[in-house]
DNA sequence: TTTATATAGTTCGTATACGAAGGGCTTCAA
DNA sequence: TTGAAGCCCTTCGTATACGAACTATATAAA
């Protein structure tokens, strides 16, 4: 019989990285299906707020690195989610859109985030739920 | 003046990945000094928890994938901050130590992950900081 | 003892992350 | 109007993440 250890470190940090790790690897095995990473769902909920937009507007909204968020534009480029139009009046910009193949899927790919947010906080009640976003929002 | 924007979608998943993002990146400030990244430092305090682990112990304990580890154990061992050693009953497995370098900063960088907590919690009241840390922990 | 199964660790492929540097374009000020 | 400064995006380098396949070793079953 081992003893029960009593000297764990009480780090939220961890606990912060091991909730994130955890909910996203349920949302990523959702989204599997449709062959979209969590980010790049994330990039298409970015265009359903707001078409038309810059990637440095995108990445500012999403708070995303633009190096992050150059390669991933590109794949959504290659596998059709979205389409980029150079911006007549500033030519270093590119303006980002969905496709059809996008819009098409897109209730039930935002249904799919309600879906995986209601999992997650499945165990909580009304006011847990309430406390721990509101506790969430406050450390962004 | 723009309008606010009130469709913003709700998204805990979203303010989970957000939070992490920011802990994770305030941290990787702090460790700077030490060359150390933030799944490096991780692993120090889990040979600090517990010396002579192995691979897979330790994977078990900080909750991180086998092939993610290897890397991190290859720099680890390269950078002189830890030392593996081949079990003698079982040839499959390496246990694992922490290096004098790394004992000669341990209190160093376990004040540091300290700190790190309390900077990440501060803004909380004394309720609020158990609350969350309760929260996070169902969550896991 | 041989065979089947399971485990430990590595390697590969793909996708984040992000600091830093670079190239193209715009703006502003002298 | 031209040079400095700044912005937009890409590329590079390094470090996670993690599924999948692989090697070596161990163990259990026949």
């Amino acid at each position: 019989m081992l003893p029960i250890p009593t000297n764990i470190p009480d780090c939220t940090i961890f606990m912060l990285a091991k909730a994130y790790q955890k909910a996203h690897g349920r949302f990523k095995a959702l989204l599997r299906p449709y062959a979209l990473t969590n980010l790049q769902h994330l990039v298409l909920e970015g265009l359903w707020y707001q078409q038309g937009v810059t990637a440095a507007e995108l990445g500012k909204l999403l708070i995303l690195d633009k190096a992050t968020l150059s390669g991933v534009l590109d794949r959504m480029l290659d596998s059709g989610w979205i389409r980029k139009e150079r911006d007549p009046g500033d030519r270093r910009v590119f303006r980002l859109y969905t496709t059809k193949k996008a819009e098409a899927l897109k209730d039930e790919l935002i249904d799919l985030r309600i879906r995986a947010n209601e999992e997650l906080l499945s165990g909580f009640n009304s006011e847990e739920k309430v406390l721990f976003k509101r506790l969430l929002k406050d450390i962004c």
